[in-house]
DNA sequence: CAGTGGTCTAGACCACTGG
DNA sequence: CAGTGGTCTAGACCACTGG
């Protein structure tokens, strides 16, 4: 009895049953979908198969399952297809606009926090704080906070750090590039330190960008955290590529 | 017996247990992975459960399975665009987490602004303007500004836009999906108007997001502004993928 | 041919949800 | 409390791969 179906198995045919179903309107996002307890005599099959068939779904991100409760449509608009993205780099942005981009080095020195230690997978006493702010034809910016392990900053020069993005200077000097960036994008408002270093006033708007680079092993390299002013802005593009 | 383990499920810890496999570099792209039948006898389990968790790293993109030969390292090679970058959007973000999302219509009408009329190549008196309050169960999350051409605007019904969101508005009910975004984020504050919507105080910063979404044959449809509250990030990843 | 993953059954205990 | 999904066991038959 445990044949191969016809062509498609049980799962992929209630899998499809279950799209259909929502791409046809019967479910709106956010509706209850039949319990696996209903598909399982609906199809005649077990729990199992079932179970199979709305975890795929849910990896396709079409439903969300919540324990006790019931297997919903997930919201979801942008979501799915989105694959190819890319976000200009802030050097890339100003080279292309010809903008003259120098650093000023503020201090580098041991030093921790804690959300950069949990990210690097380090010990309190084992990183550095490199903080640099970044000029565009000599005025600032924004402020640069760069966490690293100890083994790390040891190998960078006092030259390297007022002239070089951590980006080359991991490629070119430590010959280990970046090639993961998982990060966030959020606002905030200055501090008085914060606002006297961006020469901006007490409280005013910043956009801030923290993040994680990661070498080609996945390896988790940099806790960087980046504040700038009002009047920066971070450009995007996203194009559908495949599917639907 | 079939306890819940400690904390995490037996497929995910031997997913993780994989997974650290592949990325301590013990297995290369390409390379074969033990079979499922070492890995139930590894972990004293059955082969559903080793299936499931092998399963998952498929649906991940790390693992390649291939019947009757095995199951391998993916090769992240030839994949040239595939995952390059991935913005996810806000309403994956919710749904992700399981957050209700709503809107609240505040107005439609004709309306229209410069940035707006350039980015669709319209006339200021061919445009209409959407807005709406998006909220996260039910408390107001953001503000979105909507603005779009006549023709598009008088096929909309005061149902869809209370509930749906543009992208699967264009999609579902016009029939032409989003496919290409250009947009900006920047910083802002909260003028009078904004922070009696969003039940913030005046002046509290804002992420802004602008944007022109446009459909497969790059028309632009629809110009964006949407304000988000302090509260709310953008994260982001950013995978290098080929050759520097 | 032995080994591999693909699929399925028929159970089970669990924690959690929500009326 | 009944209902729900989360997880797991211990089997089974299958088609396919590759030596």
């Amino acid at each position: 009895m445990p044949k191969k179906a016809d062509f498609t198995p049980i799962y992929a045919q209630i899998g499809d049953f279950v799209r259909q179903s929502i791409e046809s309107g019967q479910y709106a996002p956010g509706d209850r979908l039949p319990s696996e307890k209903e598909l399982t005599e609906q199809f005649g099959t077990t729990r199992a198969t079932v179970a199979r068939a709305l975890q795929k779904l849910v990896y396709e991100g079409l439903v969300q399952r919540r324990p006790g409760s019931g297997s919903f449509v997930r919201q979801a608009d942008l979501n799915i297809p989105l694959e190819t993205t890319r976000i200009r780099s802030f050097d890339e942005q100003m080279a292309s606009s010809g903008e003259r981009v120098s650093y000023r080095l503020i201090g580098f020195r041991a030093e921790s926090c804690r959300s950069a230690c949990e990210a690097l997978g380090l010990a309190a006493e084992d990183t550095y704080l490199l903080e640099r702010l970044r000029l565009v034809n000599d005025a600032p910016l924004s402020l640069e906070r760069r966490y690293m392990s100890k083994t790390i900053g040891d190998r960078l020069s006092v030259r390297e750090l007022n002239t070089m993005s951590i980006h080359r200077i991991l490629a070119e000097v430590l010959q280990d590039p970046v090639v993961h960036i998982h990060g966030n994008i959020r606002v905030g408002s200055a501090t008085p330190e914060i606002a006297e270093l961006l020469e901006i006033t007490r409280g005013s708007p910043l956009l801030i960008r923290d993040y994680v680079l990661s070498n080609a092993a996945s390896r988790p390299l940099i806790y960087g955290e980046s504040v700038y002013k009002e009047q920066f802005r971070i450009p995007y593009q996203v194009h559908q590529v495949e599917g639907k």
